[in-house]
DNA sequence: GCCAACGTTGGC
DNA sequence: GCCAACGTTGGC
C-alpha cells in the first residue's frame, strides 16, 4: 500500500464534487513527473486530497479505483490517468501553514516540490495527517 | 496581482 | 548540449 497526495483547485473540482460523483477520472495531468507518479499508483492506494490556491489545505481522502490507463483526450501525447473514488471528508482539515509548522510534515514533498500535482506521501506522514485530522 | 520555482521550447 | 526566453503553477 502506497500513499499519495493529489491536488485540485476547489473551484475546478472540490472534494464535495467527488463525494457527489462517488468516483472520477483524474485527467489533465500534463507533467512527466506527475504522470510517472500516477503510473506508480496501485489499485487501493490512498490519496490525500489537497485544495490548492483557495484553501491550501488537505481536506479529505480518495482511493485508487483503476490504475493508470492511456488518456484518450491527449491524442499523440503519452499521458495517463487513473480513476479515483471518494473515501471521506476529514472531520477537520489541515492547512499548509500547519504542515510547514510541523517538525515532520514540513519535510513533505508537497512543500519541497510545491508545483507538482501528484506527489508521494510516506507512511509516517500519512499516519500523522490521519491522526491530526481525526482528533 | 506579484513573484519564485520549475518545466518546456527553440536558437545556436 | 547549453542556455535564454517564455509559460505555468501556486503561495503569498
Amino acid at each position: 500500500m502506497n500513499y499519495w497526495l493529489v491536488k485540485s483547485e476547489p473551484h475546478v473540482y472540490p472534494i464535495n464534487q467527488l463525494e457527489k460523483d462517488g468516483s472520477t477520472a483524474w485527467e489533465g495531468v500534463r507533467n512527466y513527473q506527475a504522470r510517472n507518479n500516477l503510473r506508480a499508483m496501485k489499485s487501493g492506494d490512498l490519496c490525500l486530497y489537497y485544495h490548492s490556491n483557495e484553501g491550501r489545505e488537505i481536506v479529505g481522502l480518495a482511493k485508487v479505483l483503476k490504475e493508470a490507463y492511456p488518456d484518450a483526450s491527449a491524442p499523440g501525447g503519452d499521458w495517463s490517468l487513473v480513476d479515483l473514488g471518494f473515501v471521506e471528508i476529514f472531520p477537520r482539515s489541515i492547512n499548509l501553514a500547519e504542515l510547514k509548522a510541523h517538525p515532520v510534515l514540513c519535510k513533505m514533498e508537497l512543500i519541497r516540490q510545491s508545483r507538482l500535482s501528484v506527489l508521494p506521501v510516506s507512511t509516517e506522514e500519512f499516519e500523522l495527517i490521519m491522526e491530526i485530522t481525526h482528533s
